[in-house]
DNA sequence: GCAAGTCGATTACATTTGTAATCAATGAGG
DNA sequence: CCTCATTGATTACAAATGTAATCGACTTGC
């Protein structure tokens, strides 16, 4: 499974999880005011992601179209994870802590959040 | 400032977080258990993290003591940030919802949190 | 039909990272 | 004194990563 995705692969995942299936061309018109990554680039990484399992291509005429193979929301999962694990022992609430403290969140965003958390304990 | 810290490094500066100053000798015994690595490799990464400016070294007799330059609540907040910002677009409560979704908040760690936001609006 | 463009594939190459062997200096035991 | 252990420094080297040039095959406009 899922060997890990660097983080210029994780730009170009990103595009493809907003919108796909999309050609090499597409996806690096889509980078191109993020990144400054020539097509030869994009085209590398696309390649990485598809033998990393992340992608699969279907031929589109003489060309692919390239679509996630992995969800957003499991790669999320697991990058929140690790860095939960790594950082904050495992608990969630020490980064929640950790944020809020640096961060002064907005009276919204609190309500926001306590409304999350009330729906969940019901 | 801060250059990137890589996972290996990090287990060494998560070492001298515990308990600093210390010798290489004793950061590769206190590695010992939750790493296979030689004692050249720990100095390796010492030097490294030397290098990065992580660490500072002062001489004791004939060796080093090595202790860390940078705060781990600013490591924490550093790579804390760049994950809410790559995957939640800068905003903590999608991360929480997302966690929420993959219900991966116990029940401790919702009163935890809810504790937390209580706090802030005071 | 053929030149020019378009694609993916192949190859390239510097840097970073993980992992370590080896070297050189120094200090300690006999 | 001299040998040996200890310790930091230097060097090594493969894999991953960032970034891209080049090649070869296939279209397509003339």
């Amino acid at each position: 499974m899922a060997e890990r995705i660097s983080d210029a692969e994780h730009a170009v995942m990103e595009v493809l999880w907003a919108d796909a299936p999309l050609t090499a061309n597409s996806v690096a018109e889509m980078l191109a005011d993020s990144q400054s990554w020539s097509l030869p680039t994009v085209k590398t990484l696309l390649s990485r992601l598809l033998a990393k399992g992340a992608l699969a291509a279907e031929a589109e005429g003489r060309r692919f179209l390239y679509r996630p193979i992995i969800a957003r929301a499991d790669y999320v999962s697991h990058e929140s994870r690790r860095l939960v694990d790594r950082l904050f022992g495992g608990k969630l609430s020490p980064l929640v802590a950790h944020l809020a403290e640096q961060e002064a969140l907005t009276a919204e965003d609190i309500s926001e959040i306590e409304a999350l958390l009330k729906e969940l304990k019901s």
